[in-house]
DNA sequence: AAGTGGTCTAGACCACGGC
DNA sequence: CCGTGGTCTAGACCACTTC
């Protein structure tokens, strides 16, 4: 038996990513810190039963998640927890991680068929039927955005439920049908509040509004959600980084 | 001999990189396209006379860079061009993308000290002197943003000079003092026009402009230069790509 | 000097894709 | 079916960091 691979794959995973996820885990439930030292190739190696390439693989892809830094000479260190930038992140989450605890208050939830173009960003016919769920959105009881939501009424049709509608559409597409969110993209310009914005956010009317026109995709590649926001622009900034 | 690695170590170049190296340079120079087929590990190993592993360790390169995509059981493929999202670029360069050349006329030009919170994000005292420069840019003949940068006047004397002001900051700064510049925190809201800008830009006085406040950052994660943009909402929209 | 990651060898079996 | 990439072995020498 020249091959030793064989008997590691009685479980079907790889070695390397089993050796990857075990010391993904003792980071992220803290029991490695940011600094210390993860066992070096040639630990993982004996410790694990594997060659040295082997338990290199697991280091490696370590470091492209950023979990670790491996210095020459030195050994593979905890990273620094990172923090995530351009990350695409629920209205629900991006208050979360500022502390304050979202609110939701809905609009307008029906089904329409007369917006061809948002059809058309959403790779459907023309003609077909979209769910359109307008959203007030609150954080620390002031109002501040206006959310406006479509997305194809016959492929998702249990999300047409109202009373669910303050749930994270994110993570309930994710549960009830199995779709991964991986990215979106964004336009962003500016705007002024017309007669009715203005009275839902309670400001006075010309005032600017930062407009945020999504378009989200699953990890295959298919447009799933198209987003019209306007956000208050005294109350919210969009933070993001560009790399040369 | 057991090690074949000390006569491909010559030029100290690893043999991967020299494979990895030569592959994206025909990719580049458009000798192959994208869909192609590239070698596959066998073909480049007995090629260069090098092992497996190390042929496979020059297409995971490729693969990381983005250059190619590798489908298991089919072979390696050029990557079809990839549009670069969230990509730093001066305005110069960003009027390039869409066939634009850019014009610009310099506002303002002179040293100041009266703006500590400027100075604050650039990681100087309060009392640093700042050069300040302020620019009206224009596109297709038409201007459609006034972009203020500050930077430190006793670092980058030289490019105090206006009558170079026109040239790209990013590229004096890479070519005069060597430094690479790296990344961008960038806070973006709305605003409105007051006066002078709405005159500047040739738009009613309350037209909602899109403001963007830049800190850029070299290699060494020092911020160099600080940068605020207003942009005619009505020409201009930020596209960007953010990640779950 | 001891230990680390970086590179490399000369093979191997497997799962998958396209013919 | 044959060729592809995916995983893996049991070693090796080198350059580097730390002590």
């Amino acid at each position: 038996m020249p091959q030793a691979s064989r008997a590691a794959q009685a479980s079907s995973i790889p070695a390397y990513r089993k050796i990857q996820d075990l010391i993904a885990k003792r980071i992220e439930t803290g029991e490695l810190h940011a600094g210390d030292a993860v066992h070096s190739e040639r630990a993982l190696a004996s410790m694990h039963g594997v060659s040295l390439m082997t338990a290199r693989h697991a280091l490696i892809a370590l470091e492209r998640e950023g979990l670790v830094e491996r210095r020459r000479g030195a050994g593979t260190f905890v990273a620094p927890p990172k923090i995530h930038f351009n990350k695409l992140m629920s209205f629900t989450e991006q208050l979360a991680t500022r502390g304050l605890s979202a609110t939701s208050k809905v609009l307008t939830c029906k089904t329409v068929n007369d917006v061809p173009e948002i059809a058309a960003r959403l790779a459907l016919p023309s003609t077909a039927r979209l769910f359109k769920l307008e959203r007030l959105r609150s954080g620390a009881n002031e109002p501040f955005a206006v959310e406006t939501c479509y997305l194809s009424a016959d492929e998702f049709q249990s999300l047409k439920q109202p009373s669910h509608a303050l749930g994270s559409l994110f993570t309930r597409m994710e549960k009830e049908y199995g779709i991964e969110i991986a990215y979106a993209d964004e336009d962003i310009d500016a705007t002024v509040a017309g007669a009715r914005v203005a009275r839902l956010l309670a400001i006075p009317r010309s005032h600017p509004l930062l407009r945020i026109r999504q378009t989200i995709y699953s990890t295959k590649g298919k447009p799933i959600l198209y987003v019209l926001g306007l956000y208050r622009a005294d109350r919210h900034t969009l933070r993001i980084r560009r790399f040369r």
